[in-house]
DNA sequence: GTGGTCTAGACCACC
DNA sequence: GTGGTCTAGACCACT
């Protein structure tokens, strides 16, 4: 089930986008599933189909998903360039945000606690 | 010195924001210190004043700078405040970013070490 | 309806907020709502749509609108901690004022008197 | 002795007045007394000089004080119209306080037993 | 169509 | 010189 945000200042196309990869890297979508038809999505969501055309649209030019005419979208196989992906994108993102934390005066155990803690924790 | 992005995604008013923000947290501008004027700025990175206008509004707004018509802008006595509004926003950054890593896979051992590493790497 | 006093003292910007803000309170605009588009008041007011912009950015970031892309801009949800903002800071004014006009010589009397007269008038 | 705010929004030179004015009213300059000189109040209170002949400029203007050459400026014989003006000043602001109050939705019970405890209260 | 950002150029009050 | 407000016109991303 995807929920999205419409106040959020991140685009909904994008919103669902993200939904959709992490629903693949969780496992609850796996390889050759058919993910839902732009119109179902639309109405379930309701939001604009062309804003799901969108989203189908980025996830299918970066062979996330591909797609067969008059049969649907389906997830494509490429789970291990996904995570690899996701992976590398959130260590660039660990790595400024820790640089940023040093800079503002904050010490190094606060941050290794918070990530260890913040990993233990049971997620929402 | 300040040094923008024209091209980033993240507008120009909040990079110059954040810049002078970061700057006070190390203490290279000290509360009372006075910042640089909005024309001056404006030539010194060649954008419009308009633009350094709203960066200064906004830290004006949040009791970070005051500002003396006619005279300039200058930093307020708000330092300790101004260091736990950053720390906590900085911590709950972290504790997100963690918990996608975990959803993505990533160990708990790479997410230390990253910060680890970064932490003690020289900053540009 | 809104209408501004360009040759006020107090900014466009600002009145157009205080415009939305009592319309909000007086329950003419409820949470929800849209309210008109940033273009659109420009127009009906023949003021430049950059400062309709500055007004809205204005109550957004106090949380008073919220504003989806593409669609436009709705009253959020906050009316009673709006009411009870707008409370404060009358009462605060108030008693500012009347400490004011009690050190230059005014009689309670007479003040209590206003207050009454001027709460039975009809509104403009 | 008059205090001011430079980081205040009201200008300096009216700030000047203002405590002049409100000396006069509360009887602690009376009427002939000689106000201080130019050069003396801007040392007192590290204010540029144009600023503060530009108060008194405007107190001279409205017949508030008048000067002698080579003797300085006094406190003019107006108390009773500086009252009025004051008085019928105040009224101004309360009737329109009033009215927002009113249509903010606070009752007029809230409003007089507010002035009423104001008045009562020691000042600062 | 919508909101959001930016530029260029102007005017004002203040110090 | 300073900050603050406003206009006119442009571009962008989103729906």
């Amino acid at each position: 089930m995807i929920e999205i945000d419409k106040k959020s200042d991140t685009p909904i196309y994008e919103q669902i986008a993200q939904r959709i990869i992490s629903q693949i890297l969780s496992g609850s979508l796996r390889p050759g599933e058919r993910i839902p038809s732009v119109r179902q999505l639309a109405r379930q969501l309701s939001v604009n189909p062309n804003t799901i055309q969108k989203s189908y649209a980025g996830l299918l030019e970066n062979g996330i998903i591909y797609s067969i005419k008059g049969k649907g979208d389906f997830v494509a196989n490429n789970l291990n360039a996904l995570r690899y992906m996701k992976k590398k994108e959130l260590i660039t993102e660990l790595v400024q945000l820790t640089q940023e934390a040093k800079q503002a005066g904050l010490w190094i155990d606060e941050l290794l606690s918070t990530v260890d803690s913040a990993y233990s924790e049971r997620l929402i």
